[in-house]
DNA sequence: TTCGTTATCGCAAATTTATGCAATAACAGG
DNA sequence: CCTGTTATTGCATAAATTTGCGATAACGAA
């Protein structure tokens, strides 16, 4: 219910226009706890708006992201996304083998991002960082 | 001119086949320091063979990293690939702005990826771990 | 409320990467 | 060296994501 009001303000603040299909993204994002693949957005956007168009979903996935909105989750070969909660923010370790996903606290990284930002002047973006690797169920098999 | 006389033993070791498409993409990722993207080594691979398929090119690049023998780099929204040289590893930064990319040594990332080992036991596969984020030159601009 | 500017959309097509399948070729064994 | 098994290829196609462009709609100003 909550959330997205704050940024349906962000987007007219920094100019960009106010359109049925971006609010329907936002609800639908707004609307569930995790993360949510961008051919699902589509589907559940439709229900409302028949007519929007799958690039029309990317494109505002990409914005919503780049404001700080959304959250990319890399799964396998798709994009995952989830609202950008500024007092839940988590990072995603995902198994290469079985597409688990694990949160993780950005504590874990907090060090290693100043270390980035003081000795290199590069600035990590870290809500967007996927971790991939192997869990603890999967990384004794030797299968890829 | 060096390097992939031990990636072809791996691969037979494996129970791989050596095939003349699988030397030229090693080959190719041997022949230079950088990385190069899937399209350019498939460019690169017909002046040798013509007919090989792009598919093939993919499917033999996602088996050397599977087995170790390169590593991926995401730059904007492709995938690059080079040699994994066990006695200069790093990993890369690349800036979401401009696309440039800063080589990191892994032991900025050495404490970090002990406590996932540690407290998740999950086994994070930093080889091919690209951070985006912005550079020293672009961060100061308000632009996306 | 109407109008003009221009951001945004839908549509089509392009890009990038992955996959199913029948034909081919690697390579171990005879 | 020949032969059989089966991993690998090429081809076609699918899947995922991005982009160009003309038509449309948001919204500030009149």
């Amino acid at each position: 219910m909550s959330g997205h009001e704050s940024a349906v303000a962000r987007l007219r603040s920094e100019g960009y226009r106010m359109t049925p299909q971006r609010l329907s993204v936002l609800d639908i994002i707004a609307g569930r706890t995790g993360h949510i693949g961008a051919d699902e957005v589509w589907n559940l956007a439709r229900e409302q708006h028949p007519y929007v168009d799958l690039a029309t979903i990317y494109r505002t996935l990409q914005l919503l992201k780049s404001l700080g909105v959304v959250t990319e989750v890399v799964i396998g070969n798709k994009l995952h996304f989830e609202l950008a909660d500024q007092h839940n923010r988590h990072n995603h370790m995902v198994c290469s083998t079985c597409d688990t996903v694990q949160t993780l606290s950005p504590d874990y990284l907090a060090e290693f991002s100043r270390r980035l930002e003081l000795e290199f002047g590069f600035t990590p973006d870290l809500d967007n960082l996927t971790i991939g690797g192997k869990c603890s169920t999967c990384q004794s098999s030797t299968a890829d």
